[in-house]
DNA sequence: ACCTGAACACCGTTCAAGT
DNA sequence: ACCTGAACACCGTTCAAGT
């Protein structure tokens, strides 16, 4: 067993230089938003020349689908979090699992509009579908639970699921904008608990 | 009082630019995305010099919130005629008015993102922030005209219009990236409906 | 295998100069 | 008043050349 330490930040080989290219390119993403967000940028601040990012993504669309990747598998991460430490009480599950949802939209905004942006061409990466697919069957996982725990109403689990995802993206980009702002101008987390328990109530039956 | 129409095509005076500027935006993002905008291609279009657009605006950040402003107006004047058009019947308005919305997003999928994205400056321009506020103003007195009616409780109906906005945002997001599409791969309006009276049903207590 | 440097066509923005 | 053309620093992408 060798210690590779001492070459680890001037050498990238075995795909360590593509997740040194999205850690980049996110750093950027959260200091700036997409327009400030260069190839050549990304690429100075991983240490290399302007062309090796070619040599992990065929052009830039790809590497911004790889940081979009990367924020449904942080996403997912997060919300099994969530359903582990609330498995036992299902209703507040779905609370904190939009608040999750919220909280990552106004920590990493850019990001979270990347995720859904047109700049991605979802058509030609199936691991960014696969993780998006995954963070949706997570939702679905939970209303299953809650609907066995008898907290919402019965039917196509995916149906409402769809509907709690709707809901916690619509306020998470309404937050994100500053639009769910308190009379001091932060943003007020009881404006989306009232919006998130309209939608849970309708969900009961 | 003179015939203009000759001159019309080739002088942008008294601000006929602006628009025309915002209007060659548009057609841009609707045909490519926010990536393929830029200032040089549009003031082609205009038939102007590259540096013509300068005149009318700071930057390219305040043609992009231009460009907004004009999806809010759009926006609110589509959801005006859905009001007209149902206003004898709260529940189907309130349903109608969030199909409008994803219609919109579906329709004009760069121009709903850049509404809400982070290249605005919100606080640069006041009538965009006043043409979003026109909107949301729509949205609360339907919820207004619904609780008259008796369709959904009593309560602020800020908070119920905001729950309805985060709804019908987060549904065309959705909707826009294909996550709700049929089996035959295209937008599937069932899943908006079902969705939508699911909190509609939450609003009615 | 992986990286570099030069090259190309394109950007955003500024500014002296024109009408 | 409004527009232009040249100029600057920056892009995305390609490719011959290096290790």
């Amino acid at each position: 067993m060798q210690e590779p330490d001492s070459q680890i930040s001037t050498s990238y080989h075995h795909g360590g230089l593509r997740d040194a290219l999205i850690a980049a390119g996110l750093d950027i993403l959260n200091e700036e938003n997409v327009m400030g967000l260069s190839l050549r940028k990304v690429a100075k601040r991983a240490n290399v020349s302007h062309a090796a990012p070619y040599r992990h993504f065929k052009d830039k669309q790809h590497l911004l689908a790889g940081i979009a990747e990367e924020g449904f598998r942080a996403l997912a991460q997060g919300m099994t979090a969530v359903l582990d430490a609330y498995g036992d009480n299902p209703r507040q599950a779905i609370l904190q699992m939009g608040h999750h949802y919220i909280a990552f939209g106004v920590a990493h905004p850019a990001q979270l509009s990347l995720m859904f942006s047109d700049l991605l061409g979802w058509g030609e990466s199936e691991s960014l579908g696969e993780a998006a697919g995954e963070t949706f069957e997570l939702v679905v996982r939970m209303i299953t639970l809650a609907q066995t725990a008898g907290v919402v109403k019965q039917g196509d689990p995916e149906q409402l699921a769809r509907a709690h995802w709707a809901m916690a993206h619509g306020l998470a980009m309404l937050a994100k904008e500053g639009f769910l702002s308190g009379e001091d101008g932060e943003y007020d987390q009881q404006k989306s608990t009232q919006a998130l328990e309209n939608l849970l109530v309708g969900m009961e039956e």
